[in-house]
RNA sequence: GGGCGAUUAGCUCAGUCGGUUAGAGCGCGUCGCUGAUAACGACGAGGUCGGUGGUUCAAAUCCACCAUCGCCCA
């Protein structure tokens, strides 16, 4: 007996229930220690910050993540799932600030570092619960028990070690990095904060600086003149003037093409006094329309190392490279979109890259606080502070371009307009300027991080090659400290004279300390306090914290407290069984985090080592060479409100999951998620799709099993010994065929991972075949009295694909196809497997799948589809038995098929007979056209004359042609060409005096005239249909027994006495008497204008 | 400014190697069917396949450019 099944259902209510099944027998721990015949299969969680309520954005990722490892868990791994929390970095240290209202970095240090930390801390956790009771409400197992937490010790311990490692291998380096600086508050600031504080239409200075060239060199290279007396100048552009006396070089593009022109020494001016070189393309945007015609033209490879006079002095660095400096160097980059071809680079502040490629040294000319520095001053200054010493950086712009101009340095001078970034909190304004910062070489593995990436499966496929492979093309240096507090801190101690050591445990620390460390925090401030003594001199930590991201990307290693040679047993074992990941899952903003961090990280440990550039293999390459941290990744789209916009906290249009949690349900959330585009794709979030889901494909599955078990539950077939294949009827076997291929393409699907694909094609078996078909076409053998093999067969077989549907559904909807396995599939065998996320994923019987009979079927429908749509024309119901109906299929293969199954074309159309007409019959007429798929290609040209040779011909020679196997000649353009059957698609018209339909090679026509004996059938079926609906009305269950009475016209009366026995037994009627019965349930009705009285008592 | 992706019916999406009349579900209208179904079926309205150009006998599909949106980077 299986547990009753209410036809409608609360889902939400289900799950709950669920949920609490799960827990009291422990199924997720179950799941995580049954057998796994096939090893690991490794998942890693990204984690998340719980400092912010999950919105249905976590939702979808978390769905995804759960998928596959249900999936592994059925198909024999063992998929443990370390939950993870990210608990670092600018976000949170941000919200604090805001708290505290605070907009600088040195306020946080004046109100303690420790308290702010404290604060920092307490606050990653503020929605936890929120998080833990979303990730059990939609069906996420994940071992939340035993989570990873970056501020753990251990973990930061083990990102340590990661660093020591890098450190060792020569790897991690400090050095200058270009960084937006705010000299307000005298600190840097993190890249999204930047784009927070761009701002459009930035009035600035747009200066032409001349720097003047050393004729001796043009003269060299046959530019000018050796005689030429003029002052001769490299003409550059700039929006920035505070940064000229910076300037080390010159950058011009060697492919363009460079004008040497005469000018006025400022624009304006009349005189030719001065010669310039510039691009010859912006020779009229900057010179002016009547710009004079070139002296002469060369290529800008020609100017290559051609010194100049420095315009402007500024700070240089005793260890500068002073004498490479002041040369014009050679660039792609050099843009001939705006500005004179010739750039101006100021290394120190936004050409740091530039000027390292090229050699150039590096020049200041203000402060981090934004003032000028005092050695700025012009060329021929007196020594001693220079004039503009002290000023803010951008009141120097006016000065520094006055002072050119006055020395004839300078062009032109006007203003532009264009995007330029503030400080998003107090809107003043960034200096692009290089900064000391800590790095990881991790362009010394570019080749290997290009390599390792390429055994990656990508899902979608494109992310590998374009956005992450173009990322990894374009690799720079991973700049990784943060002058920041709350994080993972840099264990690198300094000696007062630059003596640096790079710690890789506590254990080193401890030793180094001379001192018991166990207690130690090791945050900011705490660890700064640790100091050592080494070799006569003090060692003092460096300020900086890491790259939340590196701490993210150490996950792997730092979730098993991994220290390498020194971790203990279990850490090593774990990291073995552990690493590389089978599979990760998140949004596509994470290519570059941490998609990027672990891929980056891994091929840096697992580096197998380079002799010929020196470099020893990474620590982990033993275990695993030259790899990547994970083999297979979904890159989820994002998902976006209703309007299409991004959700986000300051809008406010964050979607909460729990309404449709509560209306709908997870499964139905989930399916959505899966099924309504692929997960790359952008997705515009609404509740309403989720409520289509719910109704389209949960109900109909619902009532499926509803109608399965109210059925079984009256007849109680014997489903423990099934009859076998063979002996059930066709349309049984057909199911069969179509479950298993089904289950071969899900399992299939699964393998690649496609949820999508799996999920649509589930959908459309049960809604589909499953219910509208199978079921429909069958309801007759469950509910018919005699209890023989071929009812059974039909529970067996409905019985069977819903077992099997569920099992399928289990990874993508956990709850109901727990449900329906816990009711269908434990009740038949109680030595079943405890919870169908316990149970084997089934097996594919290959046997069953019978190719003919499924394009058989498919025929059939298709021909019952255009039968019914000829019904409807005709004018005659469907409970009016026709005496024929006339098909013609596609082919000879089909027509044998379709044969097989006319029973189901009968029934479903409700004639008498079937008449078969051949696909080429000589029936009525044809329309002929090419079968351009087939010889398109060669015919080519030929089409439109063939096209229009076709109009002429009579479709039945063409037709006869076929039927006889004779090929047909049709002249095109003067030239004989012969075509065979294939290359031709006959579609006869619909013949006349018939209700006919035709589509594509299908064609119904119904046969109309009927008989006394075909109306009198049509009359019992419209009677039994009324009676049927008055049972339903007086409330009665399917199986009641009745007494009927009727009062009908005398014309029914031989109908009924022809149709008793039929009648009697299709209402579950004992006894059939004329006259209402009394103490029954009366109703008077009116069909096709005859009035009839129906009585019905419940025996 | 650069890169990646998307754009097909009112909505959500299919559309294979370029091939004949571009499909489905939802929604809307009309009709029908119904003792599993809160369903189902038939018919109808609804499409410049984002735009322009090109390649081809033939383009939603291939190429170029442009537009809009999203993401990432500068």
């Amino acid at each position: 007996m299986f547990k009753g099944v209410p036809a409608t259902v609360d889902f939400p209510d289900s799950e709950q229930r669920i949920i609490t099944f799960w827990q009291e027998r422990s199924i997720f721990h179950k799941s995580l220690e049954k057998d796994s015949p096939n090893g690991h299969y490794i998942f890693y969680e990204g984690p998340p910050t719980a400092n912010g309520k999950p919105g249905v954005h976590h939702v979808i990722s978390r769905a995804f993540k759960d998928l596959f490892p249900r999936y592994k868990t059925m198909q024999g791994f063992r998929v443990s799932r370390k939950g993870g929390w990210d608990t670092h970095g600018l976000p949170v240290e941000i919200a604090i600030e805001k708290q505290l209202g605070f907009t600088s970095k040195a306020q946080v240090e004046a109100f303690g570092i420790e308290k702010f930390n404290r604060l920092c801390r307490k606050s990653v956790f503020e929605y936890i619960q929120d998080w833990n009771r979303m990730t059990e409400r939609i069906g996420f197992w994940l071992d939340l028990e035993d989570a990873y937490i970056t501020y753990d010790n251990r973990y930061i311990e083990s990102c340590w070690w990661v660093l020591k490692e890098l450190w060792t291998r020569g790897l991690l380096v400090e050095d200058y990095k270009t960084t937006w600086h705010s000299p307000s508050s005298n600190t840097t600031l993190a890249s999204h904060e930047v784009s927070l504080g761009y701002r459009e239409d930035v009035e600035d200075p747009s200066v032409f600086p001349k720097f003047p060239a050393r004729v001796a060199d043009l003269a060299d290279r046959g530019l000018l003149k050796s005689h030429e007396g003029r002052k001769c100048s490299l003409l550059a552009w700039t929006t920035t003037p505070w940064t000229l006396a910076a300037n080390t070089g010159l950058a011009v593009r060697p492919d363009a093409r460079y004008a040497l022109v005469e000018g006025p020494g400022m624009r304006g001016g009349t005189e030719a006094e001065e010669l310039y070189i510039l691009a010859e393309d912006l020779l009229q945007a900057v010179l002016g329309k009547e710009h004079p015609c070139p002296l002469t033209t060369f290529p800008g490879s020609a100017l290559e190392g051609i010194e100049y006079q420095p315009i402007l002095m500024g700070r240089v660095p005793d260890s500068g490279g002073v004498e490479s400096g002041w040369r014009v160097v050679l660039d792609e980059f050099v843009s001939l979109e705006d500005g004179t071809g010739i750039v101006h680079l100021a290394p120190a502040y936004g050409d740091l890259d530039l000027g390292r490629k090229h050699g150039l040294p590096t020049a200041f000319s203000v402060d981090l606080t934004g003032k000028v520095l005092p050695e700025v001053r012009p060329l021929d200054a007196l020594e001693g502070a220079g004039p503009y010493t002290g000023a803010w950086f951008k009141d120097a712009d006016a000065l520094i371009t006055q002072d050119l101009a006055d020395r004839g340095l300078m062009f032109a001078e006007t203003t532009v307009r264009h995007a330029y970034p503030f400080n998003w909190r107090d809107g003043t304004p960034l200096m692009n300027v290089a900064k000391r910062s800590w790095y990881i070489r991790t362009t010394h593995l570019k080749k290997q991080l290009l390599a390792n990436n390429d055994a990656i499966h990508w899902y979608p496929d494109n992310v590998r090659t374009g956005r992450f492979g173009r990322w990894l093309e374009n690799n720079v240096d991973w700049a990784l400290s943060r002058e920041r507090f709350w994080g993972a801190p840099l264990p690198i101690w300094e000696s007062e004279d630059g003596e640096q050591i790079c710690l890789g445990s506590v254990a080193e620390l401890q030793a180094l300390a001379s001192r018991d460390l166990s207690d130690l925090d090791l945050h900011r401030p705490y660890v700064d306090k640790i100091t050592f003594e080494r070799g006569g001199k003090i060692y003092r930590r460096v300020p900086y914290t890491v790259d939340v991201w590196f701490e993210s990307g150490a996950m792997p290693y730092a979730q098993q407290h991994y220290l390498g040679k020194k971790s203990g047993p279990r850490e090593r074992a774990a990291l073995a069984e552990n690493f590389p990941a089978d599979y990760i899952c998140e949004a596509v903003d994470q290519t570059r985090g941490w998609f990027y961090s672990l891929h980056a990280l891994a091929t840096l440990l697992t580096d197998g080592g380079d002799k010929a550039e020196g470099r020893e293999p990474g620590p982990l390459a033993e275990l695993a060479t030259n790899t990547s941290a994970f083999k297979n990744v979904i890159v989820l789209g994002h998902i976006v409100d209703e309007q299409g916009e991004k959700m986000s906290k300051s809008k406010g249009n964050v979607v909460d999951p729990w309404p449709v949690l509560d209306r709908q349900g997870a499964d139905a959330l989930r399916w959505y998620l899966y099924s309504t585009s692929p997960p790359e794709a952008t997705k515009r979030f609404s509740a309403n799709l989720v409520d289509e889901v719910l109704r389209d494909f949960f109900m109909t599955l619902w009532n499926s099993y509803s109608f399965f078990v109210l059925y079984a539950n009256l007849d109680k077939p014997d489903l423990a010994s099934p009859i076998s294949v063979s002996e059930r009827p066709t349309i049984d076997r057909w199911l069969l065929s179509r479950l298993n291929g089904l289950t071969e393409q899900v399992t299939d699907q699964l393998d690649v991972y496609d949820p999508t694909g799996a999920s649509r094609n589930i959908r459309n078996f049960v809604v589909d075949e499953l219910s509208n078909w199978y079921v429909r076409r069958n309801r007759r053998r469950f509910w018919k009295s005699a209890n023989d093999a071929d009812k059974l067969a039909a529970y067996t077989t409905l019985h069977e694909a819903l077992c099997t549907v569920a099992l399928l559904m289990a990874p993508m909807a956990p709850f109901v196809s727990e449900e329906i396995y816990q009711n269908l599939m434990r009740t038949v065998d109680p030595t079943a497997p405890e919870s169908v996320h316990l149970a084997s994923w089934p097996a594919v019987d290959k046997g069953l799948i019978d190719g003919d009979l499924d394009r058989a079927m498919a025929a059939v429908i298709r021909l019952v589809e255009l039968g019914r749509s000829a019904r409807a024309r005709s004018g005659f119901k469907v409970r009016q038995p026709l005496p024929e109906a006339l098909i013609r299929v596609q082919s000879d293969e089909e027509l044998s098929g379709v044969k097989q199954l006319e029973a189901q074309v009968l029934e479903e159309l409700n004639v008498k007979r079937l008449t078969f007409l051949d696909p080429t019959a000589d029936f009525v007429e044809y329309t002929v056209r090419p079968n351009l798929r087939r010889i398109g290609r060669q015919l080519g040209r030929m089409i439109p004359a063939l096209k229009a040779a076709l109009q002429e011909v009579d479709g039945k020679v063409i037709a006869a042609n076929i039927r006889e196997a004779k090929p047909t000649v049709i002249e095109l353009e003067g030239e004989p060409y012969s075509f065979t059957a294939e290359d031709f698609l006959l579609e006869a018209k619909s013949p006349d005096g018939f209700a006919a339909v035709e589509d594509r090679g299908y064609l119904t026509a119904l046969n109309t005239e009927l008989t006394p004996d075909l109306v009198r059938e049509g009359q019992l079926r419209d009677l039994i249909r009324l009676i049927q609906n008055v049972r339903k009305s007086a409330g009665f269950e399917v199986s009641d027994r009745i007494d009927l009475g009727l009062v009908i016209p005398v014309e029914l009366r031989p109908t009924v006495a022809e149709g008793r026995e039929t009648l009697l037994s299709e209402v579950l009627a004992e006894d059939l008497s004329f006259g209402e019965l009394g103490q029954g349930h009366s109703e008077r009705v009116v069909s096709d204008g005859t009035e009839i009285t129906i009585s019905v008592r419940k025996r």
